[in-house]
DNA sequence: ACCTGAACACCGTTCAAGT
DNA sequence: ACCTGAACACCGTTCAAGT
């Protein structure tokens, strides 16, 4: 039993092993299904060639690096990301935010690549930064301010959702849980009488204090008040300016 | 010349190489010198034991592993974040995303090992989760709506200033800067309108269109506005409750 | 044009051995 | 207790060679 260990053919799921017929297409749609499947640290060249039944090698005749396979990953994961345009720019914008939290929560292990190494190929959809700073105009925000309200609207899109899916490495032996219970369990509720208070309801549905992540243990509380409330602030300071 | 290739005592910057006394301090105190200097890919074990003058594997009696290294970093990065406590609440939460993002401009380099991977380890200061707590309460928050609002205000926190700062490597060769700068010289007016009036105060200064991170290329205004629209947000939620 | 195959310069980590 | 030293099982990437 174990693994084989000889070169003989092995077959595998879905497209076969064999003869390779690759493309550009199918190495990246392979990149996100080991990526969906195994996790980040599953996610390289030499495991999609092995899902592939080819050389490792092989791959670098269709994507010219990791990086650049990344970036083509992204876009894929976030393609159709834009709202339809006739929506009223507050709510245009709070379905900019939903979209993009379903389309992590779809390919969740995609979050670090996105939110920290943002990739910012220009391939990533003019008709996102073009929607974006239009709605931001029929708020009424214009020059610097335009500027600032759109960083505040694409920073804070992928900002919350990244931290709500962040990978928390499976934890199967609890190491990442037991801390936080015992430190929960031996709160001093005179030097942290909020937290004691509250401890409950925080266990594991709330950041610093969970040892899963949004795939698992959503926080949808936290986004729709997140979103909301960055929502309605911005629509106050557009008021502000008028 | 090129690199000295026999085992000769090699001395080295700062604290010598030579015989080794290591201690888990001085590993995660240059653990953090070598991410600021040399940055996150020159970030690991065996570069940290290079600079230090020992074995890879001498490492390993001081730190378990390099995911707890990273959380030992990410802890001394973020030491004494929580601002005092007499402020009212709105200036505590806009006092906190300040110094949150004034740590990470110290260190830049960690971003993507605090935003994109959090490790929830229960050293992470019982007193931010304390502190954000109890200037909720005084917000008027309790309840699932508490436990909304603190995520909210740490997922924000977290979230922006990470994308600020996430990495976009060097690009020395202008392999991230020549593509934007090319798509922005020919975009098509008509069915971008509100991106070519304003493609001039975008550039490098907005996400998607930037080829440098916050380092250089700081978003003040974008960050500025976020937090003060989210807390503005915030402060209307709480107002509403009560 | 597309893939094999060997090789290079790396990783983090384990384990036995030294002192 | 603390570090050396060899070794293991990996990486991404380059380059020559096959077909």
């Amino acid at each position: 039993m174990a693994k084989a260990s000889r070169p003989s053919k092995k077959r595998r799921a879905g497209r076969g092993a064999s003869s390779a017929n690759l493309s550009r297409e199918i190495v990246v749609s392979t990149a996100i299904d080991i990526l969906d499947r195994e996790g980040l640290d599953s996610f390289g060249i030499r495991s999609i060639a092995k899902a592939l039944g080819v050389f490792p090698t092989a791959i670098y005749w269709h994507v010219p690096s990791r990086h650049a396979l990344i970036a083509e990953v992204i876009t894929v994961i976030l393609a159709d990301l834009v709202p339809p345009r006739d929506l009223p720019w507050e709510e245009w914008i709070k379905a900019l935010f939903v979209r993009y939290r379903e389309r992590i929560r779809k390919h969740p292990n995609a979050a670090p690549l996105i939110g920290a190494q943002l990739v910012s190929n220009a391939s990533v959809d003019a008709a996102l930064i073009e929607g974006t700073l239009a709605k931001l105009c029929e708020a009424g925000f214009s020059g610097e301010a335009l500027v600032a309200a759109y960083n505040a609207v694409i920073g804070g899109m992928v900002g919350f959702v990244t931290q709500e899916f962040a990978l928390v490495s499976s934890d199967k032996d609890g190491s990442l849980r037991d801390p936080i219970l015992r430190s929960i369990a031996t709160i001093d509720a005179s030097r942290h009488p909020s937290l004691a208070a509250n401890a409950a309801q925080l266990v594991n549905r709330a950041y610093l204090l969970r040892w899963e992540n949004g795939v698992s243990a959503a926080l949808d509380g936290g986004f729709e008040l997140y979103a909301d409330a960055l929502i309605a602030g911005l629509a106050a300071t557009a008021r502000r300016r008028n």
